[in-house]
DNA sequence: CAGGATCCCAGTGGATACTG
DNA sequence: CAGTATCCACTGGGATCCTG
């Protein structure tokens, strides 16, 4: 497990920004939820915010519009009375499930570890340094 | 490519919450760069700070507290004069770059595809919607 | 139903100055 | 050198009200 170098693909140039921007998408508070809702198929509106727990009307139509102007979403509109909208993932959107899969999974295996860290980290007053000066705790 | 099912462990429940907050760590603005720096080995503070370009000293001191806080990196103080303080990627640390590296792979591969997107909806006022109504386009 | 328009607050992050 | 402290601007995001 493990391995010592990762194919990190010039992280700290212009693949880093790219990265950046792509965590931009999907960092935000509420993009995340939506791709997952939509993961399992099309969504109007409303369905969404009822299912993206917590979300305002506003933040989902931002993030919506985000996604959409990405690409990553399509929403098709319906002039029916009442009007319906529905939003679904586009194929560049589903190639995301992939990469946030790995993330969430590293989520969910690294939680514990994190939290206890953070525990430690709360606790131990992180004042310990090194005991001899000039040596390498670890 | 493109399978339709990835496996997306509960997104939509607590996996969500943790990836969510997977994201606030390395989807704020700096962290990404510092992981990526650290990647190829130990750094100084200023080292860092040269290296992460347009990092304020501020926001650097804070993004490693974090980091380290969270288990990811560690920091290492020499009292010598003048001080000196490494940091570097913990085993934790070290696990977070596969997940980062495929995500970006994907920013990488998807980054003209969405600029295009972009592009296209600022152009056409993507005002368009079901031409007949009441059918999808697609 | 789907969302645009406003108002407002809290948190993020930059610039600058100072310290051990 | 490696920070801490302060002040400030910007923006993400919530609440509320209004419209086609």
């Amino acid at each position: 497990m493990t391995p010592r170098h990762i194919d990190l693909p010039k992280l700290s140039e212009s693949g880093c920004l790219a990265t950046r921007e792509i965590l931009e998408r999907i960092g935000d508070k509420w993009s995340l939820y939506v791709v997952g809702s939509l993961h399992t198929g099309p969504r109007r509106f409303n369905e969404l915010r009822r299912e993206v727990n917590g979300v305002s009307q506003r933040m989902l139509t931002l993030t919506l519009r985000g996604l959409e102007r990405d690409g990553l979403v399509t929403r098709t509109v319906f002039h029916s009375i009442p009007p319906r909208v529905e939003y679904g993932l586009t194929e560049l959107g589903r190639t995301l499930l992939e990469p946030v899969a790995v993330l969430i999974h590293w989520a969910n295996n690294s939680r514990s570890a994190i939290e206890m860290a953070r525990a430690r980290y709360d606790t131990d007053k992180h004042e310990v340094s090194c005991s001899t000066c000039n040596t390498h705790r670890d």
